[in-house]
DNA sequence: CCTGACTCC
DNA sequence: CATGGGAGTCAGG
């Protein structure tokens, strides 16, 4: 226990999160450096897939830790070997344990120094490992009682549309199958099948939009959908993951699992917390601050991966909409549809925005056709028009591909890699794929890099006085605080100047605030002057 | 255990 | 020739 709480012994393990946390349940801080081997191993190499100890032991030092297995072959967990396992069985798979971690440490600190990681590591994913350990342990208020009631107004429609669609096609079968359901669709009922899976009909909801009208129970299929998985993911399955003792959910925030940099969040995952829909925003009304002196508070970042494209494009136009504040979708359908920005309609809006956000993705005129209902040529005229107002965008696409083909990797602004040897395959469609990765990864992982070291700027002002306000969620370009209500501009200032200074690019990093008394009713607010 | 469906940024 | 990036969870099969 002494050596675990001195802060002057640097700690050495894989995934040390999880180790804070159960050191944490036995009453026990881990304090000191954490050189951490499953971050280490993310940023050398994050496509790898597996980074358990086990997997990073054969990789980078060819060695097998022996693990327990059950009848059927799959290895136990070092964390839940089953009770009554011999010691020297225990002792035997934690001693080749420790002996990898001993290891593989100057392995994958030489080839993060080597891959110029380091900096990455030390500035960034190293103090985040606390941060999240912190956001984790907080956890979210989340109102039982509020779930339930929602979950009995949608129980009670979810009977009304089985009668009405059973009674529509005349026939009772499982709406759920998707397999019953084409065949009911696209044969008992004639409908033409748009497009096909490996396995049958394709019965997703694109395809039953594009049927809407063709027959009265395509809508009740539709809402039919919508009601399960509201009712599944985000009733049912929530209420059992809130902690009897805390009243909250405490969600993993995986900091090793996405190619590009991102977070990922799971148990529950409150990274897809229903918003768009009117219905599944309801959801979010259930997660409250903890009393009713205080709100929530949320800071997300203003369009950051446009700005991040016009920085690395050096585009002047696109500069230049960022430096005078303008509203990048309509600004960009003013340019391409050549209009005054006053004339800009909401149709025009909403297609120059899909574009914006296809070229992030590496858009095709295909892709963006099926995506705003045009067609095909007029996508592609679209986009014709969008890269001779943009040419330095159409210009750094083509770079990024290029010089990506040449290293073999994407790279982001604070140096994470992603590698993508599929840029010389020879199949088409790997290749392409691999193209639009090097395109997205660089953007994508940018705002990743630039949030991540905004929340370690925001702790470091927050530590000292927790009265200010606490983390609860990050969600890819927002964040959000549990905060004393009348006090949220102090919070706001700091964590204003903390996210827009995170990083220096050519044109401004900007946050919007939003605050309430629950997740699902926030208004935006602004700090005086 | 995989697939296809839905949810998010 | 196939056709926008990144995730997680669920029910069905």
């Amino acid at each position: 226990r002494e050596l675990l709480n001195d802060s002057l012994i640097a700690k050495s393990g894989h995934d040390l999160k999880r180790q804070l946390q159960i050191a944490n349940s036995q009453g026990i801080s881990i304090n000191g450096d954490l050189e951490d081997l499953l971050i280490a191993g993310y940023l050398v190499n994050a496509g790898l897939g597996d980074l358990e100890l086990e997997d990073l032991s054969i990789s980078y030092i060819q060695k097998i830790i022996p693990s327990w297995r059950n009848e059927r072959g799959k290895t136990f967990s070092v964390f839940n070997l089953p009770p009554g396992l011999p010691d020297d069985i225990i002792a035997k798979i934690c001693g080749a344990r420790l002996e990898a971690v001993r290891q593989l440490k100057p392995k994958l600190w030489e080839l993060m120094e080597k891959t110029g990681l380091n900096k990455l590591y030390h500035d960034v994913e190293k103090p985040l490992i606390r941060v999240l350990y912190k956001m984790e342990r907080q956890g979210i208020k989340v109102e039982p009682e509020t779930l339930r009631e929602f979950g009995r107004s949608l129980k009670n429609r979810q009977s009304q549309l089985e009668s009405d669609i059973y009674s529509l096609v005349q026939e009772e079968f499982n709406i759920s199958s998707p397999k019953q359901l084409g065949v009911i669709l696209f044969e008992k009922l004639g409908l033409k099948a748009p497009k096909k899976t490996k396995t049958g009909y394709s019965t997703d909801a694109e395809v039953l939009e594009s049927l809407y009208d063709a027959h009265p129970v395509i809508p009740k299929i539709l809402e039919y959908r919508q009601n399960v998985k509201l009712q599944s993911t985000y009733i049912d399955s929530l209420i059992v993951l809130i902690h009897p003792r805390s009243g909250r959910v405490h969600p993993t925030f995986n900091q090793a699992v996405t190619t590009t940099g991102r977070l990922s969040c799971t148990d529950p995952n409150l990274q897809n917390i229903p918003v768009r829909s009117e219905e599944g925003r309801l959801i979010r009304c259930a997660f409250v601050p903890p009393d009713s002196e205080q709100r929530l508070f949320s800071v997300d970042y203003s369009q950051i991966e446009l700005r991040v494209m016009a920085h690395f494009s050096q585009d002047q136009a696109f500069k230049e909409a960022f430096l005078r504040g303008e509203d990048i979708h309509k600004f960009t359908a003013a340019a391409v549809f050549g209009v005054p920005v006053s004339e800009v309609s909401h149709e025009m809006r909403d297609r120059a925005k899909a574009v914006n956000f296809g070229i992030i993705y590496g858009i095709s005129g295909f892709g963006l056709a099926r995506n705003i209902g045009v067609s095909r040529k007029e996508a592609d005229a679209f986009i014709e028009a969008y890269f001779s107002k943009y040419p330095g965008v159409k210009q750094y696409g083509e770079e990024l591909i290029a010089r990506a083909k040449q290293t073999g990797e994407a790279r982001t602004l604070l140096g994470r890699i992603r590698k993508l040897p599929e840029l010389s395959s020879r199949n088409f469609t790997l290749r392409s794929f691999a193209e639009r990765m090097a395109r997205n990864t660089p953007i994508q992982g940018t705002a990743a890099d630039i949030i991540k070291k905004a929340m370690v700027s925001i702790d470091n002002r927050l530590c000292n006085n927790p009265e200010l306000g606490k983390l609860l969620l990050q969600v890819h370009d927002e964040l959000i605080f549990e905060v004393r209500g009348s006090e949220w501009p102090i919070l706001a200032k700091i964590v204003k100047q903390e996210m827009e200074s995170a990083v220096t690019l050519d044109v401004p990093l900007v946050v919007d605030f939003k605050l309430g008394t629950n997740w699902g009713e926030m208004t935006p607010v602004q700090l005086e002057g």
